[in-house]
Parts: C-alpha cells; sequence; structure tokens
DNA sequence: GAGCGCATGTAAGCTGTTACATGATTCT
DNA sequence: AGAATCATGTAACAGCTTACATGCGCTC
C-alpha cells in the first residue's frame, strides 16, 4: 500500500513521471523516509494503472512510459493522508544490537556503541546535507526536520552509553 | 538473519524455552526493537535446529519443545554482535505522512499531526511503564534509552511542527 | 463434559531484495 | 566502433502478516 502512496505523492508533488524518473525521485528526496528499487517501481506502476490510480499520459523513447495521477489516484492519496493511522513496525538490527549489548564483553561493546555513533553520525551529516525538495519545497520539510531529531538524539544517546559503559569498568 | 539473532539472544538471555515461550518475550520485552508473531517463530527454529544453532534439550506435553543455544548458535550470535554492520532500512509511514503533508489543507494538516503527536506520546507513556528485563535487566537497557530519546524527541518535533503550521494560517 | 486458554503448527499472499537480461542512446 | 550510461523489465528468493487448523490440559 504504502509504496502507492509514496508513488501517488512523488507524482502529484513533482509532475508526471516514468518509472526511472520515479527511481531516481526516491532517492533524492524520500530515501530517508521510503526506499524503493526500480524492479518494485515497475511493476507496481503497472498494477496502479490497471487500478485506475495513475494513466500512461505519454509514451517516449524505448518504450519510456509517463505516468500521471488520476482523479481516482488523487483521491486515494488524500484519503490515505487523512484517514489512515500511520503504523510502525520498529525492526532495528542497531537496536538489537544494543538490546544484546551485555553479551559481549566490555571493550567490544565500546567497538560497537562506537561504530553505531558513527553511524548516526553519519547519517546527521547526510540529512544535515540535503535540500528540501527538487520539486516543490514544502514537501519533506517536516520530515526532514524529523529525520535531524532523530538523528541528534540518537547521537547523544550513543554517547551517553559510551560513558556510561565507561564510567562502569572502574 | 536478525530474527535468529533475536531468537538465539533471549535464549541466552532468559535461557531455554519453547516456541511459545519465546513468543511471549518478544512481546513482553524486545517489541520496541523487533517483533515476530509465533507463525514465524516456530519454522525459524526448526531451521535454527537443523542448522545446529540450537537444539532440542527437553520435550514437555503435547509436543511442546524446549529449545537451547548449542556452542555454534552462541558462536554466530556473538559474531554478528561485533562483525555485523547494523543496517536500518527506514520506511516510515508517519514521516511518509508528513513528507506529504502540502498535500492536504491546513486544518488537515494540523489534525494529521496530532494525530501523530498522540502516537509518539503513546509511544513515549508506553515505554515509560516497561520494566527494564524479565530475565536478565542488564538486557534492553541502553536499547530502552534509545526508545524513550527517540520518543521524546519524536513528541517535540510534532509539536514544533504543530506550532509552525498555526503560526502560517496567519 | 463443556468451555477456555495453552500451545503448536501450516498455507496463502504481499512486500521487498538481489540478480539476471536486454536493448537504446550518447559520448569519445 | 566501442564503452558507458540510460531505461525497462523479469525471476528467484527471503521475510513477514493474516488466516486457518488442530489438539491438549485445566477449571468449573
Amino acid at each position: 500500500m504504502s509504496l502507492r502512496i509514496a508513488l501517488l505523492g512523488l507524482l502529484t508533488a513533482s509532475g508526471p513521471a516514468s518509472g526511472y524518473d520515479l527511481a531516481k525521485r526516491f532517492e533524492k528526496s524520500l530515501n530517508h523516509v521510503w526506499q524503493a528499487q526500480h524492479s518494485q517501481i515497475y511493476p507496481e506502476l503497472v498494477k496502479m494503472a490497471a487500478d485506475g490510480l495513475v494513466d500512461v499520459e505519454a509514451e517516449g523513447a524505448r518504450g519510456r512510459k509517463i505516468y500521471a495521477v488520476t482523479h481516482e489516484g488523487s483521491a486515494t492519496l488524500r484519503s490515505w493522508m487523512v484517514d489512515h493511522e500511520p503504523f510502525m513496525a520498529i525492526r532495528s538490527e542497531m537496536a538489537l544490537q544494543t538490546f544484546l549489548l551485555p553479551l559481549v564483553d566490555h571493550d567490544e561493546a565500546i567497538m560497537v556503541m562506537e561504530r553505531i555513533k558513527r553511524h548516526f553520525a553519519a547519517k546527521l551529516a547526510t540529512m544535515e546535507s540535503i535540500r528540501p525538495f527538487d520539486g516543490k519545497p514544502e514537501f519533506g520539510r517536516y520530515a526532514l526536520q524529523l529525520g535531524l531529531a532523530q538523528a541528534r538524539a540518537g547521537l547523544e544517546w550513543a554517547e551517553s552509553v559510551i560513558s556510561q559503559l565507561k564510567a562502569s569498568s572502574r
């Protein structure tokens, strides 16, 4: 479901596009929120066209199809935004490593946490370098603020765990 | 892969257990980090036994099998902890709704964000009520700190977006 | 002995990843 | 002409969810 929404959202936010374009827009603007490979996007667009959410507006060279959102697609998107209670299943390998931290000994634990800290620092740096959005800049703005806040919180937390570990060695 | 690790971790942290027990331990202690249903756990334990990571220590009433971690299982777990670079693909419906917030009009946007704020508040409340761990309390401690930090950051962010939205109405 | 909760499993279907395959266009 | 990159697609597999199915053991 959410892949459809993301595709409808991108088509709405920055206009009709091909599967290839959409894959690039995912990489450029949406990848801190949702990811999709072209191998998932192409068949999904075909299904969405079959369901009347998008249609092929134009066909270019080498079978390139430009998709545009239909009225029904817009309605689906709007109703998901307003009515859908967002669900987030958390499956974080990082948190799992942290949960199980007492399994490894003290020095290894510090190394694990240093790696996690670097992870958050890198994520923070990446997000600080993101320009809001190539299409309309309103899109993505708040999501970016969330990513930044979460990354900062994670970084501070990692530092705090490292000092807790270091303090407990004595 | 990570499901195996989570199961090995739980078996190590609080001792041999059946599939049913493990499903309950997931619910009780690990669910802010990883989730798994019994329908996923039972077959995975069978595969893990075939791979020599666990073995059946005892069999009880109605086919109840008690699994225990083998040496090979311990080694696998340890090496994952130390060597595995944690990977976290973020797919957050919540962040997606936020990304696409400009699609809906002003009052609706505020309602969407109020819902998200309630979500973070509820998550924070849930996590504040979690006792560290029923087995050894060292486990899960830092992961819980992370969850709390992320939830607090999310809550503050949601509040900030709501005031940005309210300020921009005038 | 009837009902409820315990406990284990299977099956179908969806989502997502990785790898394979292919042809068109552009650049040098 | 050859190489790189653009562009689209398919196939196989892994992971997860939801629903179905079944039987045991305890309590009233």
